[in-house]
RNA sequence: GGAGCUGUGGUGUAGAGGCCUAACAUGCCUGCCUGUCACGCAGGAGACCGCGGGUUCAAAUCCCGUCAGCUCCGCCA
């Protein structure tokens, strides 16, 4: 049988007196008596089916037995509504379709919630019913979107001359970076493959190969924990390019940016996008990804308070650490609960107290205000700006504690007084990343981005005297506070990058038995190159207005990174784990 | 590994020691209804309050544990 001839949601009043076959899920069943009104949805939306019992009683009796969700086939013809009758909420509002034949596909339980958008669900049901989820339009068109921007971004690399290049799934484990998914080999009794955290290896091997211009739209794994931005399996765009400046791949990129917004959304983005260096992230905006929309600027006053008496600021700079600051525009009215929630708040991320001065028209009010001079709290309050109305809020910690907390100070102030305006976009590059950082845990120092990311030339004697001094040739793309991309100029050369290793504490054998392949491939022949990855769930998300890459995934996990669909993962037969070699696989919950 | 929030008919919520024999809306079922589009009207079924302990004369309600979901810290080169 003929199923359908044309779509529910796109039906005209150009269309009346035609004949039409409709095939969908009802959405809808109105039941007048002698009357029935079945809103029939497919993809491209809802139309309206009418029969009637005086034109068709066998038709029409047919139709009294239809519930919510089953699947029909509908042939009949295209008729105009009375001008009364037209609904101008529905596309296809000036129609109906007149039944002349019915046919019941498939019938359907009554699903265990609303079919529609902007339904409140708990989350556990929507996952177990992921399939009924993605009917609601809300998440078709999330869907749809994705599809729309992975296209967008494979028609743009292809004009510019990029290949898309698959690369292996079942990989070798490398123990930087996250933790690695293992897939045992039965093959090769006690040996594991890992699922890849990036392709990162293996593109910088294409451009060994010559390949120039590389792109996929590539599956990562990660096993750590989840959050609404993390998930365990989750993609990136992934670009690399050989004979190229770091320059030019800022633009290029930007221009891929300004093809994705103005293709899916339409809307027009202004380049060249801002660049902010890494050391101006942290100073201003107390974060590597700092949300540009609003200002509540960080603000160090360390020097003014030099030589204070004040316990806790007198004992972090002597320990050689920082005094920062914000003004809480307008937060004059807090109440002593609610600086006590601000600390609490400011604690998770390490900060040990949150010291608060209120700027009023007699002067300030604070506890601590009785340690300095009248002339340093003047000083305190202009260099934040301060104005009568306002709160001032310190923290006295190490550099990097101080700038974090109070960074996600300003976050959650920034949204609390609605300074997050929705209808910006401002994109940032951040640059001149720190290379390494010392880690306490591990006594060594790491990579800041990966170990394959190349220092500044200028910093090269440094390398190994001063490490933390040695500023990279990366970058990160930020959209709205949100870091959607990241990036480096590689480092290409064996001698510079076995001279990495050794600064993050790989021995040569370990570096010979990790990285030998690419330590070898830079032997013969490498061309200077770099790239950029960028999260696609991410960046759907953002378009899409959500808050959780979930809502942008068909299959998503729960924070357990369990799967409510299918139950994965779950345990699987004692042959099974035999035929693998394995031979402990206790279940430690229930 | 840690912290917080949530869990009550299919769904969304109310109830916060006794008024609960658990309420409301919606959905579902039955009947009526020829112009609805969140159709309407009448009637009906449906939850032992996530699970397990404890306190109490009495627990959906308080306590402990546990499970699940969400958010965050750690972690995520």
């Amino acid at each position: 049988m003929e199923y359908r001839d044309r779509n529910c949601g796109e039906i005209r009043a150009a269309e009346i007196g035609q004949q039409v076959t409709l095939s969908g899920w009802v959405q809808r069943r109105r039941d007048h008596g002698k009357l029935i009104f079945l809103d029939l949805r497919d993809r491209s939306g809802l139309v309206q089916v009418v029969f009637n019992f005086e034109h068709n009683e066998a038709i029409f009796t047919q139709a009294e037995g239809i519930r919510t969700e089953f699947v029909v086939t509908v042939q009949g013809e295209v008729i105009a509504r009375d001008p009364e009758a037209v609904n101008p909420k529905l596309a296809t509002g000036e129609v109906e379709v007149k039944a002349q034949s019915l046919t019941i596909l498939n019938k359907a339980k009554t699903p265990p919630f609303y079919i529609e958008d902007g339904v409140e669900v708990d989350e556990n049901i929507r996952l177990k019913y992921r399939y009924l989820d993605l009917r609601r339009p809300e998440m078709l068109q999330n869907l749809i979107l994705r599809h729309r921007v992975s296209k967008l971004v494979r028609d743009f690399l292809d004009a510019k001359g990029f290949l898309e290049v698959e690369t292996p799934i079942l990989t070798k484990s490398t123990p930087e970076g996250a933790r690695d998914y293992l897939v045992p080999s039965r093959v090769n009794p006690g040996e594991f493959y890992a699922l890849p955290q990036s392709p990162q290896l293996f593109k910088q091997l294409l451009m060994v190969s010559g390949v120039e211009r590389y792109f996929q739209i590539a599956r990562c794994f990660r096993d750590e924990d989840l959050r609404a931005d993390r998930q365990p399996e989750f993609t990136q765009i992934d670009i690399e390019l050989s004979f190229c400046s770091q320059e030019q791949i800022l633009e290029l990129m930007e221009q891929m940016m300004v093809h994705i917004y103005q293709g899916a959304l339409g809307v027009e983005i202004p380049t060249p996008f801002p660049r902010m260096t890494y050391q101006e992230a942290m100073e201003r905006f107390g974060s590597d990804k700092p949300d540009t929309r609003f200002a509540l600027e960080l603000h160090d006053i360390s020097q003014l308070v030099a030589g204070t008496e004040f316990k806790v600021f007198k004992q972090t700079l002597a320990a050689g650490g920082v005094i920062k600051g914000i003004n809480a525009k307008g937060c004059g009215k807090f109440s002593r609960r609610e600086i006590d929630e601000l600390t609490a708040f400011v604690a998770q991320f390490g900060a040990k107290g949150l010291a608060y001065l209120f700027v009023e028209e007699a002067g300030v009010r604070s506890p601590i205000a009785k340690f300095f001079a009248e002339a340093t709290l003047a000083n305190i309050v202009q260099t934040l700006d301060g104005a009568p109305g306002d709160l001032l809020l310190f923290v006295a910690d190490e550099f990097d504690v101080a700038c974090q907390a109070l960074g996600a100070l300003r976050l959650q102030l920034g949204e609390r007084l609605g300074l997050l305006d929705e209808n910006k976009l401002n994109f940032l590059w951040v640059v001149d990343f720190p290379l390494v950082d010392f880690d306490q845990d591990e006594g060594r120092y790491v990579a800041i981005h990966h170990p394959f990311t190349a220092p500044r030339d200028e910093d090269l004697p440094i390398l190994e005297s001063e490490p933390q001094q040695v500023l990279a040739k990366a970058y990160d793309l930020v959209f709205n506070g949100v870091e959607v991309g990241g990036g480096s100029l590689r480092i290409y050369q064996r001698e510079l990058q076995e001279r990495m290793f050794k600064l993050l504490g790989f021995s040569a054998d370990r570096a010979r038995e990790q990285f030998g392949f690419l330590l070898e491939a830079f032997d013969y022949g490498t061309p200077p190159h770099g790239g950029i990855a960028f999260g696609l769930d991410r960046l759907v998300m953002l378009m899409a207005g959500e808050k959780s890459i979930r809502e942008v995934m068909a299959f998503p996990k729960t924070a357990s990174a369990s799967d409510l669909m299918t139950g994965a993962p779950s345990e699987v037969a004692p042959r099974q784990l035999k035929e693998l070699h394995i031979q402990h696989a206790e279940k430690t919950k229930n």
